[in-house]
DNA sequence: TTTGCTTTAATTGTCGACAATATAGGCGTA
DNA sequence: TACGCCTATATTGTCGACAATTAAAGCAAA
């Protein structure tokens, strides 16, 4: 289902995969210090590839690094959470504006297909696969932009902070229907090949998210 | 002059700063391999610190990491570069748009006052300083937009790879003029707080520099 | 009591050695 | 000769120990 498999090959890959896991899900809290020691015994594994870990939580701006002082977590602030949006809606936007012109006929069919599902499941209730099912859609646009440099920047980037702000802030739920229809009207402008209007769409589906996220902070 | 003032803390930092200019510069060539031992060797440092900075360039996407296999340098081809200025284009156009919104009136005079130093400059035909001056436009934009993902994207990830295929294809020189009034009219926009006319100036002007690139490659 | 300095402890940075994996070469067989 | 297998070599991954830096504790003086 998800075309995103990513599988680890050393010992590092797995205690990356398990450390951002745990400070996504809000394990390891968001501002803590990150002892380098602690977490050699905690995964069971050498300072080095715990070393390494963080170098890449680090790249994924999960964690923010000091010479010779330390990690840390990143804090979850209002301010930084309507960066992140807003640098999520150019990068989007550029990426659905580049699948409208970049996705095959069958990928879209495929996408076309998903929301279908979705809407399956919207409509029984299954609120639990909706988070997935948006995440999926995002998903599959920024893959069909087929910019290496998108799909870096967002999926081994940004979407893992973003997680972690949904997760811990704890905005999954409304704005369905809304959304949903947003989802629709994008993949119409993406089947019709229209490059301006897709990321367009694209653009204002993701403020609205944020808007929408913004007013449920206060 | 330039507001971005790096300074290497650790020994890690300052292999990194080198292996950066080292690979940006065409020394170690694009598409090559990357050894640790040999590098190693060759700075003068533990493999470690070879592999913090390999880890590091791989992030700023100079190299490509290959699990048990090994570290290159990125190969330089025109699809990358374009797909390069598409990311470039979406960043930098919202860049400009939130420095019409957040950069002060004393930061946009700034702005202006280092527009016409670069004027004066390219009447003399200093050539030369027209690359570095257009770099620290661009620049000042990316900090004025004072979000702290936009300007770790592009000043700590995509500007060294531009640079990278700026020195190695050699493309500088010529659209001085047309660049120039192109930079003019985005400060309009910005200092008369337009943040619509101020991105999509931006896109723009990022659109044509690319276009001009392309036709050069041919 | 508070401020500043000195000493001590803890943490990060760096190193060389060993283990695990991948590449290259040689050998044997079809 | 060509193909596949096996051995040998080289490279990357991982580890524990030491060095350098920072943070903390204790003491002294105002």
């Amino acid at each position: 289902m998800n075309a995103l498999i990513e599988q680890a090959i050393t010992g590092a890959d797995k205690t990356f995969f398990q450390m951002r896991s745990d400070i996504v899900e809000g394990e390891i809290e968001a501002g803590s210090k990150l002892s380098e020691t602690e977490l050699s015994t905690k995964y069971g594994v050498s300072r080095a590839v715990v070393r390494e870990a963080i170098n890449r939580l680090e790249s994924c701006h999960l964690v923010e690094r000091k010479p010779n002082i330390g990690a840390r977590v990143v804090a979850l602030t209002p301010e930084g959470l309507i960066q992140l949006y807003q640098a999520r809606e150019s990068l989007e936007g550029m990426a659905a504006r580049l699948a409208a012109k970049n996705m095959t006929d069958e990928e879209i069919e495929q996408l076309n297909e998903l929301l279908n599902t979705h809407f399956q499941e919207v409509k029984g209730g299954e609120t639990y696969y909706q988070e997935a099912g948006d995440v999926d859609f995002h998903y599959r646009i920024i893959l069909g932009s087929k910019n290496k440099h998108l799909i870096s920047l967002l999926v081994n980037g940004l979407y893992h902070l973003i997680r972690m702000y949904r997760v811990q802030l704890g905005m999954a739920g409304p704005r369905v229907s809304t959304a949903f229809d947003e989802h629709k009207n994008i993949v119409k402008a993406i089947r019709n090949r229209d490059e301006e209007l897709a990321e367009m769409l694209m653009r204002r589906h993701i403020l609205y998210s944020q808007q929408n996220i913004e007013a449920r902070l206060q």
